[in-house]
DNA sequence: CTGAAAGCGCTAACAA
DNA sequence: TTGTTAGCGCTTTCAG
């Protein structure tokens, strides 16, 4: 039986090795892999050689063997909420971006909002020795991630900050940004707001209703229980929201939409409606603007690069205490957001 | 000094291995692997000390390690086209869901449309040893996979077939659907339909053209040059062509937008002028159903889900030749598509 | 039930 | 310029 066909069925469906190459070519094993990683000091001529023998055997070098060996994975993890979403998409492909600029690839899952399945990803990435971790957070208690960032693991938070640890964070202005799209509502005459937001163990979201608050203070304004829903941001829940805020005696007349899945709905929730209830969405959305949704935008790519930055910075040895990099938002005013309130309010 | 510190810098950090747990448990390394492992064969107390070892090291298994004596790296890899376009997002979600349920992670870059990155990619990742690769082509001759498909890299192409080689692929009826959302724009009444797709080396927007000059032809309608455009889907390229196609004596009265891109800056194109123009688009678009823009929707997921099924019934051994599967697409109308011509027309 | 030894494919260090 | 040796941290094999 040849040398070949005896090796063992697990060795990634039988693939040369340097050492086969070695052999074909006539040559030492790490002359080989001189050639390959294009290293100094071979013969044109031993150089060819070993070309010839890596394509005729179709060699590929093993970068499993070459991790090992050298410590570092070239690839940084990315744990986000849900890839699908389109706020992920852009956030997602920036963080890819800068790290295919550092030469390293990006490994990335979705959590689906549940801590657990959070730390199960982080953790295999961790175990993976993936370089560096990028995590937007699902849970509110990372510190079983300590262990792994003192053993050298570099980690940024994005979107939303860390719980229970001190970390670099790259976070978009939440609070700013909805208390002056709440104070916008106001400003075009508005008293009776209504704030939907996602889940409150979510800090953006909880960031977002303090905006809100903040707001409707400023301008000397009550808030009642019944004008404020914090859940699950599915259709069905949205909408029920929407329905309640706009039953009663004394409906709201304006709503502040916590972010784009909710902003989504609420505004096919009142699209049917007899008079026009204002509206302004946290997160652009695309197409809003032929819609005339006003929003407050937060750039999703801008959040993405700059934390995969701030991750290659640490990686390159650069020592900082951890910091937050808070991002501005921007009111992008187009109709919704403009409609005054009936006049019989 | 002491053995911990003498060990050298690359080595991920300086963490502990299994054979500084046996130490500080005092046992065997095989042990540790063992307890690690949930292996069967070790005394209760046994893995206590040893679990308690590990807890106090802050040890966690490293799977570059494993992955090299194993063969198996648990990991997928996805080459698409750009993880922003909210197309990909489910897709890409989608595989990774199956990975997950297959116990494999996702390693996923963005070819940006360019050849050269999509092989660049795809070899990196082969180079990794990932399991299987999942390809949304970029490029037309994909021979450069072909020593990887035999040395044993199961491979599946998405969306668009792959080029000079015989693999799977699951696809979306292009050719079908568009054939479809043109023969209904025609029995809306309209003659004179403009076409305008992507780059004709893209294999779905040639496909989308016969498709659109099938329906044509089966009603009898000759198609002038000038109502075709395909080229890249940048917002001024499109809207440069919606423009060209409006105007002149003899303008279309409907458009076919060949994919969502297309679709989006069409509607804005659209969305200024005096006289409606019937507008089907390829690919739904979120809030497409407010703004009544008839499409021909093809469920990205579906996609995502069943390439990644065929692969990982491929990592299960199971041997069949090559297949294409193709996706059906559904037309759903909702007032863009069924505008009629202007009765000048 | 437990552990020692070999080796996965590569790179670092050192010889020749 | 080239080759040899010794591991990287784990699993496999086989012997206690």
């Amino acid at each position: 039986m040849a040398e070949t066909a005896r090796r063992p069925e697990h060795r990634y469906g039988n693939r040369p090795t340097m050492k086969d190459v070695a052999a074909r070519a006539g040559v030492g094993l790490k002359t080989v892999s001189r050639v390959v990683n294009g290293e100094a000091g071979v013969t044109p001529d031993t150089e060819r050689r070993v070309q010839e023998a890596i394509e005729s055997l179709g060699f590929r070098r093993n970068d499993s063997a070459r991790v090992l060996r050298k410590g570092r994975t070239a690839s940084v993890g990315l744990v986000l909420e849900d890839l699908a979403d389109p706020f992920y998409g852009p956030l997602s492909r920036a963080v890819e971006e800068v790290a295919r600029a550092h030469g390293a690839l990006l490994i990335n899952g979705s959590s689906a909002e549940d801590p657990e399945r959070e730390q199960e990803l982080a953790l295999a990435l961790c175990a993976r020795r993936v370089d560096g971790l990028i995590v937007i957070p699902a849970g509110q208690d990372h510190r079983y991630l300590e262990p792994e960032m003192k053993a050298g693991v570099a980690t940024v938070f994005v979107d939303r900050p860390a719980g229970r640890i001190d970390a670099d964070a790259v976070l978009s202005d939440s609070f700013g940004g909805s208390r002056a799209g709440v104070a916008h509502l106001i400003a075009h005459g508005h008293r009776r707001i209504g704030f939907i937001g996602d889940q409150p163990r979510i800090h953006t979201a909880t960031e977002r209703l303090r905006g809100y608050r903040a707001a409707m203070e400023e301008a000397r304004l009550d808030v009642e229980d019944s004008w404020v829903s914090l859940g699950p941001t599915d259709p069905e829940r949205v909408r029920e929201a929407v329905t309640a805020m706009l039953s009663g005696p004394e409906p709201v007349t304006a709503l502040f939409a916590g972010n784009n899945r909710v902003t989504v709905t609420a505004v096919r929730a009142l699209a049917g409606r007899e008079h026009p209830v204002a509206l302004v969405g946290f997160d652009d959305i695309e197409l809003a603007d032929l819609l005339g949704i006003t929003v407050i935008a937060q750039d999703a790519a801008a959040l993405g690069r700059t934390a995969a930055e701030r991750l290659f910075r640490r990686l390159d040895g650069v020592e900082e205490p951890p910091a937050q990099v808070v991002l501005k938002t921007t009111l992008i005013p187009r109709g919704s957001g403009e409609i005054p309130p009936p006049p019989s309010a």
